[in-house]
DNA sequence: GTTTGTATTGCAACTCATTCGCAACTGCAG
DNA sequence: CTGCAGTTGCGAATGAGTTGCAATACAAAC
């Protein structure tokens, strides 16, 4: 644990959180887990294929796919499925944010607003509902 | 034109549209738009194929899929691709406007928040960014 | 350690929504 | 009317993701 940094430790911790919730841990699972916590960015699957081949590339892609559905399942990971584009995933370390989608670059910035999120509220309310999930992604470009 | 009703004069309104937009207009092209005045609620594709076969079942899905996507990029329609579901459709009549889904029912709301919308641009702005579209969606269940 | 039963994997075949190639057809400008 | 570029129907192709199945490998019990 001497040689641990932060990313590390985010999947040692998840390691320990998935074990606990009786998810066997296999060599494919540890290697997908630990590149989704190294990502600063948020890779689909095929990326994250490509990047665990790397470190075992005897990981299928069938395999990413499964254990990603796994990882969603228990709340490890977030599955964002953004306009015209396979799906992005990155870990739920975070409690949660919305997306800004850089049109030119494909970059994601994350942002939170409590008050959106209030107003959200209000209006599932007033049309008698309650909101259990939401998602609000802003697709922008760079103000010159 | 004295026996049209609502739908009828936006169907018709909509041929206008696209007429001068230089779009030949079919009989197919009629039905589809025809059809859509109509819907109250939001069909996806093959529902909107189903509806317009009741009135020519000459129509193919594969030219709805086509006058679906002409009919966007002519900002006659809106395409919306809610979570897990096959996208929907609706005539652009009203200005802008969310959705609230229905997860029972898969009912879909709409509604307006110049609120969010002002909270939107700030947040973007904030990043150095300018929106150029958004998609905000409330996954919503009853209240009792 | 070894055994063992079940969860997990790789592969290839499959699904589902949507798009595309192509030959036949048809609005509509002249 | 004519002509031809824009449209259509068909079925085949695509792209993302899922699944059946036999082989494999966790990890709990010995």
């Amino acid at each position: 644990m001497s040689e641990s940094d932060e990313t590390g430790g985010e999947a040692a911790a998840m390691e320990e959180a998935l074990r606990s919730e009786g998810v066997r841990l296999t060599r494919q699972r540890r290697a997908i887990l630990q590149v989704l916590a190294e990502a600063a960015d948020h890779p689909d699957a095929p990326e994250l294929h490509r990047r665990v081949q790397e470190a075992d590339d005897t990981v299928s892609l069938a395999t990413v796919y499964r254990t990603l559905s796994v990882l969603e399942t228990k709340g490890v990971v977030q599955r964002h499925a953004f306009e015209g584009a396979p799906a992005r995933f990155e870990t739920a370390d975070a409690p949660h944010h919305d997306h800004i989608i850089d049109l030119d670059s494909r970059e994601v910035i994350e942002f939170t607003s409590p008050e959106i999120e209030r107003l959200q509220k209000e209006i599932a309310r007033r049309h008698g509902y309650e909101v259990v999930s939401h998602r609000l992604e802003l697709y922008c470009r760079k103000r010159r």
